[in-house]
DNA sequence: GGAGTAGTACTCGGATACATTGTGTCCGAGTTATCTAGG
DNA sequence: CCTAGATAACTCGGACACAATGTATCCGAGTACTACTCC
């Protein structure tokens, strides 16, 4: 099992972007972490197809947050870049076992499929309950002047 | 993210070993679910370098479980057909960022490291409470019958 | 001096190549069972 | 009849191609700002 790069980019960048109210710029986003900016930017565009994000378009445009960082959990941002397709598929090969019904739909019956299901749930339910404003208050705990050095970053 | 569908070939395989005590030959476990023999072989080798089956040479060999079904978790079969490694790889791009140090490892600082961690850590806790025998118990509760049909399958 | 307008620079957005991983296949090395021949 | 040896068939095992996904890039469409011109 995987995870693309781009999920842990997209979840600093949300973290980032909650510091800062006016739209930021691909470019800008990119050169604080020395990120590919065209990649980065098409990562951007997923999280905006997915009202995470919102695009301005134009001159001074960019992305800012769609919605209070409180209300934006880690599963919302995970599932918008990797997909909301399960990480087990069930090929139902028991239909071509012994005993096999092709009317039967193994994907809900089959005991295996439902104990991997069943882990894949605890992994989603871990994530839905931590929030972007949960790991920021996180940060400036530990780095108060987090956000100010992002905002110089991000607004110079 | 997701999970090759070499995942749930072993499972379902791991399972029908543990109501045989001979070993059986790859084409037989192929042939069960009409899965291409070949590739098969290539799982099946993994799962007995990570010491979860035993390779039989020679005529009449073939694959058996090495240990009870109720020591083999569905962890142990998923790592060894996906690897040790974590889904999310932590780049460390705080690295880069405004007030980062080259020094620091961030795969254990960072917060969304850690929460990311944190969510995996649910998803293997839970695949590592439940194995095969649980399984093979969750079966046969609700078709009694279909140990036998697996052994005649795979002994004729 | 103010308003309207054309131009310009900057932004997103999707279409386009490359690399890595997963999927599938093939043939050779090694082992065991069998058959045969000799005692 | 028993035993030892050679043969042959069957198995695993790793090395070898193909396909799909992830990664990275580029250029065009559209928008807001700016400067200029006209009233």
């Amino acid at each position: 099992m995987r995870l693309g790069q781009a999920v842990e980019w997209m979840l600093h960048t949300c973290l980032n972007l909650s510091w800062v109210d006016e739209p930021v710029s691909t470019a800008r986003l990119a050169d604080i972490y020395r990120l590919p900016s065209a990649y980065l930017n098409k990562q951007l565009q997923a999280l905006a197809r997915e009202k995470i994000l919102v695009s301005v378009p134009g001159a001074r445009g960019g992305f800012r947050l769609a919605r209070d960082p409180a209300e934006i959990s880690l599963l919302d941002v995970v599932v918008a870049v990797e997909g909301k397709a399960e990480a087990f598929r069930c090929a139902q090969i028991l239909r071509n076992g012994p005993g096999g019904d092709p009317d039967v739909d193994y994907s809900s019956y089959c005991v295996v499929s439902q104990s991997m299901r069943r882990a894949e749930l605890a992994w989603r339910r871990e994530l839905a309950s931590r929030t972007i404003a949960d790991i920021a208050a996180d940060v400036v705990r530990r780095n108060p002047d987090a956000p100010e050095l992002v905002r110089d970053a991000l607004t110079n």
